[in-house]
DNA sequence: CGTCAGATTGATCTGTGTCAAACCCAGTGG
DNA sequence: CCACTGGGTTTGACACAGATCAATCTGACG
C-alpha cells in the first residue's frame, strides 16, 4: 500500500499521458492528442476525494490516466445509486460538457487516482473539427448507452439475488482478478449494495448464501469467484 | 380514428421529411438532408408492427416523421421493459448502428406510423465527414445517456407509487394533453406497468389510489392529471 | 488497549408480485 | 339483434423478497 501510494505521487508528464490517451482515442494525431493535454492539468488525488457533485456546473471533463472512480446519484433521503467505476483510460463528464448542462451525477475517487482534466472548450472544438474524434467519442457515448440500457432492464426485473451475481461478475469483467483469484476491485458492502440497488444487510446475505452454496469464497472484503458459470446461470446470462 | 389513418396512408415526399429532418438537425445544409433520404426508404407502418428485434443486426436506423414508437427489451420470463417512447422527429437505432453491434432493444410501432429508413453507410459517412452533423448526434447520445442514468436511479430507489407518478408526469410531458385534459399517449395498463417496471394489477391498484386521493381522473384508457403538484411531490421531483 | 468504521446476525414489518376469478366492452358473425 | 368471443381491466386473497431496526462483532489503527 505505501509504496504504491508513493508512485502514484509522481505524476506523469504530458508524453506519458500522450501514450495513454491514444489507446483511447486512435483516430488522433501525436499533435492532436497534446492539444489535449496541459502539465497543469494533470493532477493527483487522494481515495475518497470528490471530484465534482451533481448539480454543479463543470467546465471540463476527465480522462484517467490511473486509478479507479465511483460515479454515482444521489436519490431519496441520501442514499447513493451508484451507476459505474471508471478506470485508466476511461473518459468521463463529457455527457455535461457536451449539453451545457450540469453534472446529473457525483463522481469521487474510489482509489488514489491521477485524473487529467480537459476543458471543455478544447472537447467541444475537437469535436468540430476532427471527424475521428467525434466518432470516437460517438463510440463511447453509445457504448454507455447500451450499458444503461441493460442495466436499466436488469434493475428493473431481476430480484437482488440475481443482479448481484451479475454485478460481481460484471466486477470481474471489468477490473479483472488477482493471481490469487480474489477480485481486483476493493469495494465496501455498502458500496457494493449502492451499486447493486439494495440494502447493505441484504448483500450481505446473500453473500454469504452464495458462500454456503460453494459459489464464491470471502474473507473480509476479499471475494473470489469459485463458479463463474453458476454464477452466471444465476445472474441470468 | 378513420380519416386519421388515412391522413397518414398518405406518404410524405422527401421535401416535407428534409422539412422536419431540419428540425432535429440544425446544422445540416439543405442538401445534405437530402442526402439523407431516398423516397423508397419512407414507408408506412400499422400500428403494432416490430420494427426490429433484439438481437438483430439491423443496416440503418429510422427516423420518425409521424407516429409513436414503442423502445423496449425483453427480460426474464418473456416480460418486456419499455426504456422509452419516440415520436415524430426522434431518431432511433443508431445506436447499434454506430457500434456495429446487434440491437440492445427491440422497437415496435405504438401507433400507425411513417418512418425514413437512414443506412448505415449514408449515417456513418455523415459523421465522418460533416462535423456539424457528429455534432447534433452527440447531444442526441448524451440525451439519452442523461434520461437513462435519472432512470436508473429511480427504478433503483424509488418506490412503485413514486415512479408511477414520474412517469405519468413525464408522459404528460413530452406527449402533451388534450383539450380535454387527458393524456394524449394511449397506452393499456400493460404497457404502462412494463415502463414503471412493476406488474400490471400493482398499476392498476394505485392508479385507483391516486384516483381517491384525488390526484387523478380515470375513464378506461384516458388518464386526466388532476394535481400535478401534488403528483411532482409524490415522485419525488 | 480504546475507538470507530464496517461487517454480521436476528427479529420483524410491509410493499409488491402472483394466482385466480370476475367483469367490461367492442367487434364479429350467425 | 343478440349471443359469443377475447383482449383488456379490476378486485381479492395470499405469500414472500427485501427493507428496516437493533444489537453485536470484528479488525485495523492511533
Amino acid at each position: 500500500m505505501k509504496n504504491e501510494a508513493n508512485k502514484n505521487m509522481i505524476l506523469p508528464d504530458i508524453d506519458l499521458c500522450c501514450r495513454k490517451l491514444k489507446q483511447t482515442f486512435a483516430n488522433l494525431t501525436d499533435e492532436e492528442l497534446k492539444g489535449l493535454l496541459r502539465q497543469d492539468s494533470i493532477r493527483h488525488y487522494k481515495k475518497g476525494e470528490l471530484i465534482y457533485a451533481e448539480g454543479t456546473r463543470i467546465k471540463g471533463c476527465y480522462f484517467i490516466y490511473s486509478g479507479i472512480i465511483k460515479i454515482y446519484q444521489t436519490g431519496h433521503e441520501g442514499k447513493e445509486q451508484i451507476i459505474k467505476f471508471d478506470q485508466e483510460g476511461d473518459l468521463f463528464g463529457f455527457r455535461s460538457v457536451i449539453r451545457h448542462e450540469p453534472a446529473c451525477t457525483s463522481v469521487e475517487t474510489h482509489s488514489e487516482a491521477i485524473l487529467c482534466y480537459i476543458p471543455d472548450s478544447v472537447l467541444l472544438n475537437l469535436i468540430r473539427n476532427n471527424s475521428g474524434f467525434a466518432y470516437d467519442m460517438m463510440q463511447i457515448a453509445c457504448k454507455e448507452l447500451g450499458d444503461s440500457n441493460r442495466y436499466i432492464r436488469d434493475i428493473a426485473q431481476k430480484s437482488v439475488k440475481e443482479r448481484l451475481a451479475e454485478i460481481l461478475l460484471l466486477i470481474a469483467d471489468d477490473f479483472g482478478i488477482e493471481h490469487d483469484g480474489n477480485l481486483k476491485l476493493n469495494i465496501t458492502r455498502e458500496d457494493l449494495s449502492n451499486f447493486v440497488g439494495t440494502a447493505t444487510e441484504t448483500v450481505i446475505r446473500l453473500l454469504s448464501d452464495y458462500k454456503n452454496e460453494g459459489l464464491i469464497e470471502i474473507k473480509g472484503r476479499k471475494i473470489k469467484l469459485l463458479h463463474i458459470e453458476k454464477l452466471k446461470t444465476i445472474a441470468g446470462i
